[in-house]
DNA sequence: CGCGTCCTTGAGCTTGGTCAAGGTCTGTGG
DNA sequence: CCACAGACCTTGACCAAGCTCAAGGACGCG
């Protein structure tokens, strides 16, 4: 058993040997603190390390011309922040703190190292795909009503972090404010507000700005049609019995 | 010069030898035709082979409980359905053809053979990543006004057709319904046609359900307030000059 | 104690959804 | 060749979700 982040997140999605282990904890050091709501990485930079989130909470944003901020996903401890550095040159997008946060700064070279080894190549690349299915489930919900759509969100959190031994019985720490929350969603500060109390009056949500408690999970994740399917964890909290089937007349090819 | 569409499109990615052309373009049969709105693959399949679109146009797509469809990507030639078949199991989300199309089927063996190819893995990295980007740009236009978020997919188009030689002077061929329009999009069809008839008659956009025109792709790119840089082509069309910088108060860590 | 940040709520307006009706186009069978 | 059906497009009327503006309250920190 180990307390490493990035180990107990990847364990999840691929077999690791002690010295695999051991490797990806040497890369976890130096920590460096970053306090809340600090830029780390701007759209446009050309980054020579990788970041590493090990402790607290980023993201990922993009600016808009009107000043507004839209958050495109979360970095939870053990979530990289830009793993690709060594393949595309200028960053798309921006990383910042939302919590105070502890990083590490991994130099190039020792990510191309890690990819002699297969066991860790095919373990971050699992990461990459959960990452990538993780904003298509947020495609989706944003398309939904802002209510559905913050309860997805909220059982994304539980299940995410339940995987990582971050939340129990149904609450864990979420330090952002509701403005924050707004730039997740896409939706203004004032909505977010209206949503949050009327999910709170449902017994569904309960959030004061630093922790957030689901007192029935259950039936939260049956309001947001929430399908644990996207995160690919082995023994996801909220998981379906069964897949949906398709519903339109659609036909199948062949 | 080749007129395969995986190569050329891997071509603005990383550089390639000629026996790694010849190594793609093996790939590339035999092709099975598909005709339109047919599935392909579906939400919770574990699929054998990795697809591949060499011509006409596919989607991603998730269905909700409703009975929506909500497309989240889409696949033009020379893209991959699921090449991450080896490292997930269930798909997350289903795919789909739009219109008639030709599709490959290549064994899971024959990528793990194509994984031993430095520059081929470098390729299929970007071209992942590049999905990946283009999945955040939809992610964060999602959350703008329907008209916006509508010019900036026909600037998109423009930019990746143009790209593979498939869009010349402003106009492409792009066949789909309003209906299929509106899934991308997360509109009802009826916000779909009077938003294409606000850009029609603003001179920004033509589109009769087979061909897009667009006559000021500049004045398109404006109003969308659309930048390439997340295509991460070396060339792109509609290429800004210089990227925003960050409005907020927020500072730099460090 | 006073200020700044964040939360809360109400009022009015805009965007976009739903419903309904009719129009166009195309392929098929008489 | 025409009639018809089905799929898709178009438009108007009405309603609901969500945005902006505005004002005030709670809380924490120097």
């Amino acid at each position: 058993m180990t307390s490493n982040p990035l180990v107990s997140k990847l364990e999840h999605g691929a077999t690791l040997r002690d010295e695999d282990r051991a490797q990806l904890e040497k890369l976890c050091e130096p920590m460096v603190e970053v306090s809340a709501r600090k830029s780390i990485i701007e759209e446009g930079d050309e980054p020579d390390d990788v970041h590493l989130v090990m402790q607290g909470l980023g993201c990922r944003y993009n600016l808009l011309e009107n000043g507004n901020r839209s958050i495109t996903a979360l970095l939870f401890p053990g979530d990289f922040c830009n793993l690709h550095v060594a393949i595309l040159g200028q960053m798309d997008h921006g990383i910042a703190t939302l919590a105070p946060s502890h990083i590490v700064k991994i130099p190039r070279t020792t990510i191309e190292d890690l990819m002699n080894n297969p066991r860790i190549v095919r373990a971050l690349w699992w990461a990459t795909l959960v990452d990538e299915g993780t904003m298509r489930a947020w495609l989706v919900s944003a398309g939904r009503q802002a209510d559905r759509q913050m309860a997805h969100l909220f059982c994304e959190l539980l299940a995410r972090l339940e995987a990582v031994g971050l939340a129990t019985e149904g609450t864990f720490d979420f330090p952002v404010t509701q403005e924050d929350l707004g730039d997740m969603l896409g939706a203004s500060i004032v909505h977010v507000n209206k949503t949050l109390k009327a999910l709170r009056e449902k017994g569904l949500v309960l959030f004061d700005g630093k922790r957030v408690t689901l007192p029935d999970p259950t039936k939260l994740a049956e309001f947001a049609e929430f399908d644990p399917l996207y995160l690919h964890l082995e023994n996801a909290a909220l998981k379906k019995p069964s897949r949906p089937r398709r519903v339109s007349s659609g036909s199948r090819a062949e």
